[in-house]
DNA sequence: ATTAGTGTTATAGTGACTTAAGACACCGCA
DNA sequence: TGCGGTGTCTTAAGTCACTATAACACTAAT
């Protein structure tokens, strides 16, 4: 049943560098890593972090600068929220429930489980 | 941000048809629609279809018996429930929460906007 | 100017997935 | 026996994500 789900490199890595925008990693007009060192640093060919960032680049999360690099644009985390936010509600959370309701959970058996992971989590 | 982010289209076949399983659609003994069905039914060749059948076989899902049709495996329903409570409580579970908490919400607030649309989609 | 760091483009090859069309093996039934 | 329904296998082609190299264009610092 572990029939692995994978979605494409460029597109985990690309929503990763969102996840580090959204918490705060990086804030509006710094420098993300290099095309190389983002490849470096998930093992990747340079093509594939490079295709990574032309993603940001067309939904204006990332500017390129040449001979510079690559910074976060204005108004980037907000635009990331909104999108996130839509796709959470429309898509993500439609398709969690139903998986959760096949199984015979609810959202309290999930509460309840999640608090009990968690704390093992956090104990060790 | 809408980087499409489908899986294989035989793994998708397979896992609809353990949804199908699991809601009671077919019971174990019972015969499955076959690959040309199938690939009618999801307008996809017929090899597709046939990777999803081998998929299921191999998990013991489905019994192949040649010249009949494809059947459900007895205790089939019992491992498909065991594996997906596994995947859903190991990955599933902790990225949507760190999914939720990235977007500073929190279960409270899903079970909120959850009976909220909810109640929306029933009333129409 | 040189150098080292950026982003960018191009070409070629590999593997997984899908489609397409056809052929074969088996079962049940008339 | 023949027919039509099953599952199965083969071959060929095409797409896409990824890898591997290499080269080019620009910027900043020395």
């Amino acid at each position: 049943m572990i029939y692995h789900n994978e979605k494409a490199l460029f597109i985990k890595i690309a929503e990763r560098l969102c996840d580090d925008i959204l918490s705060g990693c990086y804030t509006e007009g710094d420098l993300v890593p290099s095309v190389r060192e983002l490849a470096a640093e998930y093992e990747v060919n340079i093509n594939t972090a490079l295709r990574a960032f032309e993603l940001l680049q067309r939904d204006a999360i990332l500017l390129s600068q040449r001979g510079i690099g690559m910074s976060v644009a204005k108004g980037a985390r907000r635009r990331i929220l909104s999108a996130r936010r839509k796709e959470f509600l429309q898509h993500e959370l439609p398709e969690f429930m139903r998986r959760m309701e096949l199984l015979g959970l609810t959202l309290d058996d999930i509460a309840r489980e999640w608090r009990a992971q968690d704390g093992m989590e956090t104990a060790s």
